[in-house]
DNA sequence: CGTTTGGTTGAAATGTGTCAAACTTTGTGG
DNA sequence: CCACAAAGTTTGACACATTTCAACCAAACG
């Protein structure tokens, strides 16, 4: 918990695993360029080919593509701890962009920087392996959601993920966590028009399962809202749920 | 091109990079037990927590999740060379279930086996992540498909994408495939009922843009389909598209 | 304090789902 | 190899979830 306030990083490591002291230390020596972002900036762009991947210290942010039309997928949401690009240590050219939701503390660090943690350390290297597991696992769930499920239980099941996912990292005090995503982003992350998102929201909010105010999401029926959304945490393959070795 | 009859694991690796004397053999050598499986038989399911991952030698595959009112989404279809359920060496518990579409051959391989390669061969090992994370590429891009655009540039977009991972196998002559999937199974992979799936086929067909008749696959107009479809396949980081270490 | 951004509302248009039936192809056991 | 069952495809009419468009209101902000 002291943790997630001084390095997310790797308070969210210890969480897989507990680190010896050596790669602990290793983390904490690890060299990157800290910056401060505004919200609502592309930190990476679509058919960019970058040379580092970012780490989320503070804030919100999202990924997200564009269709012809104008129309704009959210990919997943990210809070701090997160390295949204890990993926392009591997894949050279960037096939959606990543961009600040709130302002944003961000720290860049080389590719060639995170290859040779992976090599040194190879058990953060298994581990950062498996968080970029776990974002495919959220994919698969998300597109589950948009593909099968209605409007509502959409809402629902993704406030359960964002609480879930926030909780696991010690950012939500009971059932209230921070959730500074506006109707229009939601609705770009369910693959509906902020219109529906707003009318979905009054709904579940009208059936008192959550409230969501400033910001400040706070959930009303925990039991209720994830009946409604049909939310089974186990893609999020937290804590306890980790192979042997 | 004979390598993906003989050895399509090794053929996709090869596609990547240029394997070693020492990596090629044992890859050849890589203990696993081939075994036939029948159509529509689960391989894994979901909620299984298997000590070995599969490799598809013959035949397709997909991978799936059934929703509450039992509606299934399919999330990924699997073609030879690939492994389907590799991400489960590092998330232990099955959060969507494996399935044959045709009869196929695959080889099981433990965990252990796979964990050791990538120790013993690291770059085998980062190849393997990074099939990983192509596949949370497509992932990301059938989200945006579902989620953003209507039915009948789905299913050109399917098509555009099956057709281009069977020519980067060898698996397509010219712009004709195989493609043993029945309406039933592209409507579950596009998030459509099999009627809407039935009517936009019958759509796309009138305008000339495939033919789609005994599970083979010709496209009429490949630039007709693409554009239909919004299809650009820099997602799929075929050939070219490598980092540079 | 005005301007921008985000939220809310209503009515009409539309893409897709539902249901139910018929038709066609495929597969299989006799 | 036929006969029959099962699986897959096609069709029509109707229902409904979601979009679209257009306006208005409230909150945030410099």
């Amino acid at each position: 918990m002291h943790h997630s306030q001084s390095h997310p990083f790797i308070a969210k490591l210890e969480s897989i695993f507990t680190l010896a002291g050596e790669e602990r230390q290793a983390l904490i020596d690890l060299p990157m360029q800290v910056q401060g972002v505004r919200a609502d900036q592309d930190i990476v762009r679509e058919g960019d080919c970058p040379s580092r991947c970012c780490l989320l210290l503070e804030g919100f942010a999202c990924r997200y593509s564009t269709t012809h039309n104008g129309t704009r997928q959210i990919l997943s949401f990210h809070i701090p701890g997160e390295m949204p690009d890990l993926q392009s240590i591997h894949l050279k050219t960037m096939d959606h962009s990543l961009q600040t939701i709130t302002p944003c503390k961000v720290g860049f660090i080389t590719h060639e920087t995170v290859r040779d943690l992976c090599r040194r350390y190879p058990r953060i290297g298994s581990a950062l392996w498996r968080e970029t597991l776990i974002d495919g696992a959220i994919f698969r769930e998300w597109m589950i959601n948009i593909g099968r499920r209605e409007a509502y239980a959409r809402a629902c099941h993704l406030l359960c993920e964002m609480m879930t996912r926030m909780r696991a990292v010690g950012l939500a005090e009971d059932h209230t966590c921070e959730l500074p995503i506006t109707q229009g982003e939601l609705g770009d992350a369910l693959g509906i028009t902020v219109v529906h998102a707003n009318r979905v929201l009054q709904e579940i909010r009208k059936d008192k399962l959550i409230s969501l105010t400033k910001k400040t999401l706070t959930v009303l029926d925990w039991e209720g809202l994830k009946r409604a959304g049909e939310f089974e945490p186990t893609y999020l393959h937290l804590e306890s749920d980790r192979p042997a070795a």
